[in-house]
Parts: structure tokens; C-alpha cells; sequence
DNA sequence: GAGATGACGGGCT
DNA sequence: AAGCCCGCCATCT
């Protein structure tokens, strides 16, 4: 039950991400109750089908106050997240960054409790 | 079970 | 500002 309990948390929290909005793999990992799996994050990510429901595009990486495609190599390249996230209304700047803070999904305590236990 | 890997992140250079 | 290094820890082999 750990890892399919660990990446399906990782799943169904990404899902819950309202289009316009991203967290970084961090902020999923501290959300789920383990600041430091953000690389786990990303692992559990890397499994997923290009043909799943999850918009993994949503989960970026942080650099600073900034926003960043971490995506190296995969089935997707950063050029097509960075469009999807542009698609969805988030603005780059010149080198597939973005602020970080005026896109962060925040949402409340209440929200956050149900999604993770539904 | 032991060692390697990684869609990370923060600190330092 | 951009890149390098190193610690974290669930998974993978």
C-alpha cells in the first residue's frame, strides 16, 4: 500500500488542481504530510500514461520566487507544458519561467482535508 | 536486502 | 542570473 497509496495521493491531489493554477512538486509532496518527497513526487509522475486524466502539466518546479518546467526528456516536452499551461492562462516569461506566487494553488484547509480523504 | 535513481529544492559559487 | 553540489527519501533493479 505504500507506493500505490503514495503516488494515488500524488494523483487524485494533481487532478484536484484548478486549470490557471500549478503547485510545485514541494508544495504536493507537503500537502500529502511529507515536505521532503518532492522528488518522489516527481517519480510517481514520471509513471503516469500519456493517456491519463491527470494534468500533470500542473506540477512544475520551483526555482526561487519562480515557476519552472522541470520536465527533462519524456513522452511530452517542456515546449508542449509550457503550452498547456499558456493555454490555461498562465503568462512566461523569456525563459519558461513565471512567478511562482501569483499562480500557486492555495486552497483551504476544509478543501484540501476532503480531497485527500475522499 | 543493498546500491542506484530521480519530472526536487535550497544553498553556495 | 545561472549552474553546481549535496541532502532527502520513496522506488527500482
Amino acid at each position: 500500500m505504500t507506493e500505490e497509496s503514495f503516488a494515488e495521493q500524488v494523483y487524485r491531489l494533481t487532478r484536484a488542481i484548478p486549470s490557471g493554477k500549478v503547485l510545485n512538486y514541494g508544495a504536493v509532496a507537503a500537502m500529502l504530510g511529507q515536505p521532503r518527497e518532492a522528488r518522489a513526487v516527481g517519480y510517481a509522475l514520471s509513471n503516469l500514461p500519456a493517456n491519463s486524466d491527470v494534468p500533470w502539466q500542473r506540477v512544475v518546479g520551483k526555482e526561487g520566487r519562480y515557476g519552472k518546467i522541470s520536465i527533462r526528456s519524456f513522452s511530452f516536452s517542456r515546449a508542449e507544458q509550457v503550452a498547456l499551461l499558456q493555454d490555461e492562462g498562465i503568462v512566461f516569461n523569456d525563459n519558461e519561467q513565471f512567478v511562482l506566487d501569483h499562480y500557486l494553488w492555495q486552497p483551504s484547509l476544509e478543501e484540501l482535508d476532503a480531497i485527500l480523504k475522499d
